[in-house]
DNA sequence: CTTGACCCTGACCCGACGTCAGGCCCTAGT
DNA sequence: ACTAGGGCCTGACGTCGGGTCAGGGTCAAG
């Protein structure tokens, strides 16, 4: 434990980030220091710079502040799934700017003279729903985050927590009944995938049977999803997946 | 010329840009439709629809839109080799991302256990400045940019135009002095150069012999520069590069 | 002649910082 | 012991690139 403390413009240095940016961090509670001194000078020890890094990879990529808090902050959240994801969204990214690279020199051949080109497509690689399914699911969990960021985002932390507590609740329920060897057709399974169904709609967005059947493939197709699933009950993904299809079905 | 027009809300689709985002390019002046219809629509044709690409993949990179505003109308803008300039962005845009997959890459090596990994370098990805030399020229003309920003920030489009007068004024002396056979370190020309370095650290930022030398390095190996030299008349760019280099030698 | 989908111009609001201003801390040199 | 120079602190306000109403015209379809 080699525990070597940086002042705010050493780790300025190591992370091109201003001193001012971490200073924002830290008031906002993105990034707080682990240790003062006497003076009240912030000292960051080797986990804040690992935090850091997490914070940069997912501001580089666009996400706001707020959600990288977030999902760094929820007790489910698990460095590896979110490098790995974030591994993904990189290989995104690169596929993007190949894309346009290759628009670019779309351009390029219209000016050359071969005018056939077809005006609509010069926005070819810009256009950042491109992969429509990828992009849905792109922000994990936050799939709210466009969609309700007006309603969710006046919740307290209290409210998050309380938010976040229900749907626990609901998904122990149902791997309690998993691991009892219910059938996802199961009339009081079916019941749960609705409360779950009804939880999002309350909390983050007018959720109806057809969207929730959307999400539901997401649950399984999404590997941070799967994931965070599989993490608590094996198969439960699935399950839930499947309850929530044929709840849908039956309304 | 099939002068199709598109309305604000078709562009914003076609282009995936937010019809206020359009707006507010109209009225910062970057991107002004080429017509209105009686009732004050705004009406877009395909030239603007090219200027929009080109806004796209400039903002893209991050450049601010003062700063495209200003590139692309500046009258010596040639399209062509701004493509290819924002090509070659792009593709050192492709390489910090590949860098950055590192970098994750490392972390999750760090995180299954072999923490052997030096934890300062976990920032690879990250700095922007990675490639210096390259970085310097990055925003061509521009590299007034960040050091001058906020002499610069202060000047109306009047001063622009004065500065950039009085910057042709000298280049077209020293291209007459080029035609008529004059050397590099005739008296004249290296009085010329003199002028265009105090033009510079008048105008933009403190600008000494060595940095103007500096400078004037670029305006050989930068092909941005170059070609905006060569433009003006053959040969312009190393004959002001030498002569920026003797007259810093006499100095 | 109304309804719904479009468009306009303000005007205010926001996130992520940049940029001072005023003041404390902490070595090093005299 | 004191002062100069660097680093640090906390407000507080500014900026950039838009988002988000509010209040009000426009225009084709029925």
């Amino acid at each position: 434990m080699s525990e070597k403390n940086y002042q705010v413009a050493e780790l300025a240095r190591l992370s091109n980030v201003t001193v001012r940016a971490l200073h924002h961090y830290d008031t906002i509670g993105l990034l707080a220091p682990s240790g003062r001194t006497q003076a009240g000078y912030r000292l960051y020890d080797e986990a804040d710079l690992l935090r850091l890094q997490q914070i940069l990879i997912h501001r580089e990529l666009g996400m706001p502040l707020e959600q990288i808090k977030r999902s760094l902050d929820d007790p489910g959240f698990d460095q590896r799934t979110a490098l790995v994801q974030q591994r993904e969204h990189l290989r995104e990214r690169a596929r993007t700017t190949a894309s346009m690279i290759r628009s670019v020199d779309a351009a390029l051949a219209a000016l050359k003279g071969d005018n056939t080109m077809d005006l609509a497509t010069i926005f070819d690689g810009f256009d950042p729903k491109e992969h429509e399914e990828e992009t849905r699911a792109r922000w994990g969990e936050s799939d709210a985050y466009k969609v309700s960021a007006r309603r969710t985002k006046s919740y307290t932390a209290e409210d998050w927590q309380r938010i976040k507590d229900a749907d626990q609740e609901i998904l122990d329920a149902l791997a309690e009944k998993l691991r009892g060897g219910a059938a996802a057709d199961d009339a009081d399974v079916l019941a749960l995938a609705d409360r779950h169904r009804l939880h999002i709609d309350r909390w983050f967005y007018p959720c109806s049977h057809a969207m929730h059947a959307g999400l539901a493939e997401m649950y399984v197709s999404d590997q941070r999803f799967e994931a965070s699933f599989e993490k608590r009950q094996e198969g439960l993904a699935r399950f839930l997946a499947e309850a929530v299809r044929t709840n849908a079905k039956n309304n």
